[in-house]
DNA sequence: ATGAAAGCGCTAACAC
DNA sequence: GTGTTAGCGCTTTCAT
């Protein structure tokens, strides 16, 4: 099917060495034998194989890359920093999703050793005790984690719980006092619950009671009694609710619409990733911003610095943790209702 | 670094074919040697490499998917399909991305080949006259395009121009008169062209003069002078607009609350794609729904026809062309206003 | 400046 | 049931 080096040798009469040093050193070649084999290489569609070359050499330029999903927005824009910059230093990328899933995940690394990867870089379900993580560290496989915000492995991401309070202190500066946190399946994300703590750290430093999270596993048209219920009372709903990512807050935005509720005139609403097109929403949507494409461009820096390649040194050690940002758009107005102030829906701290 | 089959058969004490039928056809094996050896494996931590294996096999197992890029939800979703769908088969991605220039799906395109690939699903920027894929006819390397919407090739899509002319009569047939059609940059994409082309066709249809795209290339945050002009005079102004795309709806949306204008009380938005985010938006977004998670996986099903994987031939041959969806949500309305349906921004048409 | 030959990790005849 | 060996496509000494 494919021509071979060996095809090309005949073809051109030459030796398969000299084909090989035609690709790999044209300068030491002799200009009429490098033109006919290079004619030959045309004639023949002929293509080097990285099979074989990689089967010689010590690196296979292929890194490995594990996303649960990239239904996420999330999860692609950091692919897409990955991408760019992985190619940039001409490696290429293989893409395995796991759903979430730890069997898909280790399937997936499994792949990715077979493939004799350089490295990888991976977000997975539980970052801090994972076995999997463990045995690349054993056979010395480099890898970094992309997201997971751990202190135990290398892994870029913003300080979950750090911005999760920044988000709400936002809220606190603007008078909210009764303010609740809602969330995805928190079993599915350490994220998730990095958000949560920073929530609590924002309340109990405003000394204010945290409010246990409300889980959503949303696929429902209309918000879940759950959280209807804390809507009721107009005198003691929350004037503000924090999501754990966008598009919780976009559904939860349009299920306060449907209930009678208006966005930010009745409450307030403050979601978590920054998807791009929360700022294009007619209201547009508050959110604690993460800068996911430099996750994932960073990620591979780190990733490259490991595999030993010449890096950019220029601007000293490529940080683990990045800035996020609290990002203010028209889905949070400041509390202007005195009542709303004293009355409480959790209760005052006394601390 | 690795170990290797030699290293295996050394540390059990047996031949590397030995080890090698360990692997690929332990049931050859006495029950004990088989045992001895998986120790060893385990010990070694031995995986064995795809690059040796793909040397000497015909297959490697590995598909080339080439997009333009993944910051579109589009692409993701299609990628998905096609992740999910060839991960059933027991195939990995190798995942390069264009940004739509055509140096780059050069490029993309060349590194596959290298990596040989079985095959390759693309999008490609210009799916007609395309030397690329000419050469890939060539040579005999399987390809199935996806999203381009082309006759000349094998390639997964909705039919775009059926599909807009749908999506537009359902603007007529509530009334609409005076629809205007906006797109991104026509140059990038024959399938913004068929669309106009759908546009074209229910306008004539029903009589009436279409009249020419605008082009939008947006990343102000207000709408462009071409189209203000157009909403000044109520009497004149459209009473649809037809998106090429859904972010564009999107933007365009906010923009013309921005002008003052509701949705779709002054005026109503048809987009097109039918991305998630657009149903949930408070204002449910009206588009044209593409299956992409279905182009990525039949994508795929042709693929794996052409390598001559078992099929699941059940259900009959795979389509190329899938069903699209006119999905109405909030942002279109009826036309009440029997002046508008008098006034003309467009010309009748004498026909 | 070019060729011959070994060897990378593995599979598959073929022998025993 | 297991071992020996050739060879997949390429790079890389080592000769010439």
């Amino acid at each position: 099917m494919h021509s071979t080096i060996k095809d090309v040798a005949a073809h051109s009469g030459v030796s398969i060495a000299t084909v090989s040093r035609a690709l790999n050193a044209p300068q030491l070649l002799n200009a009429e034998t490098l033109a006919k084999v290079r004619e030959s290489i045309e004639a023949l569609d002929f293509m080097p194989s990285a099979r074989g070359r990689q089967l010689r050499g010590v690196r296979t330029r292929l890194v490995g890359v594990v996303v649960p999903t990239l239904a996420n927005p999330v999860f692609a824009e950091s692919l897409q920093g990955i991408d760019e910059a992985a190619c940039a230093s001409d490696y290429r990328l293989m893409l395995m999703t796991t759903a979430y899933d730890s069997a898909r995940e280790r399937r997936a690394i499994e792949t990715l050793r077979e493939q004799r990867v350089d490295g990888l870089i991976a977000t997975v379900a539980d970052a801090e005790s994972n076995p999997l993580l463990d045995e690349l560290d054993r056979i010395g496989l480099p890898y970094v984690l992309a997201h997971n915000d751990t202190a135990y492995r290398a892994a870029v991401s913003v300080d979950n719980r750090r911005a999760a309070r920044d988000g709400v202190c936002a809220l606190l500066q603007r008078g909210h006092r009764r303010i609740l946190m809602l969330a995805g399946s928190f079993a599915e994300s350490d994220r998730a619950r990095l958000r949560y703590r920073g929530y609590e750290d924002a309340m109990l430093g405003a000394g204010l009671t945290p409010h246990p999270p409300i889980e959503l596993d949303f696929n429902a048209d209309d918000l879940p009694p759950s959280l209807l219920a804390h809507l009721s009372d107009p005198a003691r709903r929350p004037t503000a609710l924090f999501c754990s990512n966008d598009r919780l807050a976009i559904i939860v935005m349009r299920g306060l619409r449907h209930a009678g509720l208006s966005v930010p005139g009745d409450i307030s609403v403050l979601g978590f990733d920054g998807i791009p097109l929360g700022e294009w929403l007619s209201t547009a949507l508050s959110s604690v911003a993460t800068p996911n494409r430099e996750i994932g461009r960073y990620a591979w820096l780190h990733l490259a610095a490991r595999l030993g390649l010449p890096g950019d040194t220029a601007n000293g050690p490529v940080p683990f943790k990045l800035p996020h940002s609290v990002r203010t758009g028209a889905t949070i107005a400041p509390l202007i209702d005195p009542a709303a102030r004293t009355a409480s829906l959790v209760s005052e701290n006394p601390a």
